[in-house]
DNA sequence: CTGAAAGCGCTAACAG
DNA sequence: CTGTTAGCGCTTTCAG
């Protein structure tokens, strides 16, 4: 049960400590036939170097930190994976961790990875204050952000274009003859929405509509949440024709709804999501979206990560990232 | 940018380093007074306890590793959660890995993981062979199993009552009136997806039906794979009139394509899913699946590694998820 | 109640 | 090319 250390191998191998370190590691000059004799020993025994003495001396521990508000919203398991899969290419391990949005879980998430000695922490938390994550970002580095804007030297921040997401899919139906259009939001106040708001509004206005601050519903960025949001404004305003989404979640409620209240998607009313999560295209009618490359940010991130551990001077850096607009049934 | 140590903190408080060990961990007798200074001086630097080094000498890293085949397929994400949400409660952190169901990485994650020196693992992979993981759980505790049968003393497992499940689910279409029931199975071999293929054929032959091997088609445990299928399915027998899958994504993938076929569900086609992921609900129609608790499997597989850590002699374990009938409209 | 010494398993730096 | 020494930051003895 007790494993094998590096002091075993060594002794088996009748070599000292240091040697071993050296075969294992590809480091330093060493003799063919020792190494191999090391080899021997390290196969023998089944020794593998413990990660965390060498985290100890090497202050590296090769995990980085993903804090995400909740694994369980679609969105994130895909960033989650192009992390992962980023990290593993370079030997990296990921701890997962969620925050369910609360800013203090955020905050002592952070604190906590840095005590596990994370050699960096990648974070889709938005809910924290600027103050706090400064005081935490003075303290540990490298930090890269996705979805908030963040300054500071040790960070970086990798944003999807929110703005011109909402604004290229609301422009769509205004396109498509739609002069009522409502927008569902999300109850929680998050960055991305802000972006998302505005897009909605510059769209509008681009095209000489109006914009009526009663058509923005406030729902929970989730199908119960855009089921029910869908329900109110259709209550109140009931010449809206088409509704865009702050996520596909939510529009996929909406679409229930709409359904339940006897209505037709499109024919009734169009809706456009936000995100293009797996579900979308399988939907009846499928999800007109705003597609997000979920899986490309997390590489992304994981990749500026890497860079910025490999570079302490890597000036940050914020990245945009570009989205597309993916016509399906449910704007006709 | 330099982190804090005890010995900075002991400095600052005038003690020995075992001082202030004592007092952050409350551990052994100290004077309130000492203790005040200590803290003070902790909170003054900013002073966190170096996890790597607690973990060198207790042999404990608080750090669980949690194995799952796609952090993508929405059935693991819940599970994640509750194995998360169960180890915050202990101040445990979770180390996510994917496989992607390969066998030679579900070997080499937990090699990984042990090397990392987590304090036990729990794992949803099963395409590594017993022999292989034999090898690994006679090195390494505790470990818990997720969906795998599995014997070994330092190994408990944790099993949705997969058999249970599809009888129930198969014997309620056959109440239905359904007599032409084909299923759409897992193209990939799973544990899972045995015990479900033989509570489809026992719920048959249990109500005098013969059981046709024809009637069961492969197909990817996606969305993609349950369209296909299903195509598949009824081009090949149009007499089927309903059909039971794998899981719910293969049902809602069904449900699309008898759409697409210009066919109804339920009408036409009854569809039953299996897990209750949360779009099941939403969906339209909505799915009739057999529920599975997800997050409570994952919050059990955290306790009983917990406990098993707690307790080195602990037996090894089987526990059987039970598991609920969900009727919607998919099935009329 | 508090401190000193030892050591967890490893690698960096320096000798030889 | 290989070994020795030191030390990463902490807790566990064991003395005072």
């Amino acid at each position: 049960m007790k494993r094998a250390t590096i002091e075993d191998v060594a002794a088996l191998a009748g070599v000292s400590r240091q040697t071993v370190s050296r075969a294992i590691n590809n480091k330093g000059e060493i003799s063919k036939t020792t190494k191999e004799k090391v080899m021997a020993a390290v196969a023998e025994l089944g020794y593998r170097p413990n990660r965390l003495a060498q985290g100890m001396v090497t202050q590296r521990t090769r995990t980085v930190g993903l804090v995400v508000p909740d694994i369980t919203n679609l969105f994130f398991p895909e960033v989650a994976r192009g992390v992962q899969d980023e990290g593993r290419l370079h030997d990296y391990n990921v701890l997962l961790c969620n925050t369910d949005d609360k800013p203090e879980e955020e905050i002592k998430t952070m604190y906590s990875l840095a005590a596990q000695r994370v050699d960096g922490i990648i974070t889709m938390g938005s809910k924290a204050t600027t103050k706090e994550l400064t005081v935490f970002a003075n303290t540990f580095r490298p930090i890269v952000f996705i979805n908030r804007f963040f300054e500071h030297p040790h960070v970086s921040v990798i944003n999807v274009d929110n703005f011109q997401g909402a604004h290229l899919a609301v422009s769509y139906l205004i396109k498509l003859g739609h002069r009522q259009i409502g927008m569902l939001v999300n109850e929680d106040f998050t960055r991305s929405q802000v972006r998302r708001v505005q897009g909605y509004q510059k769209a509008l206005q681009d095209h000489g509509l109006s914009v009526v601050d009663a058509y923005l519903v406030d729902g929970a960025p989730t199908l119960q949440g855009g089921y029910a949001a869908l329900s109110q404004l259709l209550s109140q305003f009931p010449q809206i024709t088409a509704v865009f989404t702050y996520n596909d979640l939510m529009a996929l409620g909406a679409i229930r709804a709409v359904h339940d209240l006897g209505k037709q998607v499109p024919a009734d009313i169009a809706v456009m999501g936000f995100d293009d999560i797996g579900m979308a295209a399988m939907f009846t009618p499928s999800l007109s979206t705003v597609r997000v490359d979920k899986y490309a940010i997390g590489q992304l991130a994981m990749r500026r990560l890497l860079q910025m551990l490999d570079n302490p001077d890597t000036s940050s850096h914020t990245i945009n990232i570009d989205v597309d607009l993916v016509i399906r049934e449910s704007t006709g």
